[in-house]
DNA sequence: GATATTTATATCGTTCACGATGCAAATATA
DNA sequence: TATATTTGCATCGTGAACGATATAAATATC
């Protein structure tokens, strides 16, 4: 048995475990507003700043426009969110936030600290989360260039 | 805007990101093979000890067998592994390599050190995966403690 | 031994992700 | 100003994830 196949050694099965294991903890804070957590961080997106092209959004969250446009599609369904043609370009679909989407905003204040206390244990901590932090976007950085 | 809020903040953000750019990583050298990451981690277990029940593959993976089921059928189907009935107990479905699926692991021998290398950069290095390893462990045992 | 409960897996519906493709508007080039 | 290329977004198909539910086999309880 190579030692490199070992399950244990792979970075990317972490990765992708821990992201769903915090995904779920977001579910029932989420859930009960009709939220799902890749429309949170849409929300967190358009409330940074709003009236957004779809284009800067998917950037934002480096995710495709094929990803995000359905998603957005079912946000506006759900009142949340509008998108109007863009009026200097015509291209453009720009998404701005409903009063429902802007209150969501008081609505979940709680949360980050809810799932950061969640996760917080023996090795990660306030002091260590700068560490992690710069891991994770050292990888992000490395393997989004994509030039 | 409270700070709280802001995207940089978000450690799941992170996670989330970096779980889908590293399996975006693993495409290229698997899609040609025919397999997702997903089922690249299915071959992973399997490599470790053939013939498990679903039950075990799912508890390894950390996944449900809602996720894990059609995922082992689209195998079967693609001639990686057998699907057979429990002898001992019937409910049970034990997971077997093909000799195809057996190949495999000869085949992919330097997925894991080409994976590793691109993921390598300044503040992630041979030195410091072992603390990131044990933050995203101490991470995913906190949250799938099920009691 | 009959009934209830638990366990192992499967099915269903919805929502991502994402590669591939399409299309119209904007821009560049001839 | 025609034509070509690029850009911004949408649509389509496939494969995960996962909550909810279903079903049959094993086990516990009466």
């Amino acid at each position: 048995m190579k030692e490199q196949f070992r399950l244990n050694n792979q970075l990317c099965f972490r990765l992708y475990t821990a992201s769903r294991l915090i995904t779920q903890a977001y579910h029932p804070l989420l859930s009960g507003h009709g939220l799902t957590y890749p429309q949170y961080l849409v929300l967190l997106v358009l409330w940074e700043q709003d009236a957004q092209p779809v284009n800067d959004i998917a950037k934002r969250l480096k995710l495709e426009t094929n990803t995000i446009t359905p998603l957005l599609q079912r946000m506006e369904k759900a009142g949340l969110l509008l998108r109007r043609k863009g009026e200097t370009d015509a291209r453009q679909m720009i998404v701005s936030l409903t009063p429902q989407g802007k209150k969501l905003q008081k609505q979940l204040s709680g949360v980050p600290e809810t799932v950061g206390r969640s996760v917080l244990c023996e090795s990660v901590t306030p002091a260590t989360l700068p560490e992690l932090y710069r891991n994770l976007d050292d990888i992000i950085n490395k393997l989004s260039n994509k030039e």
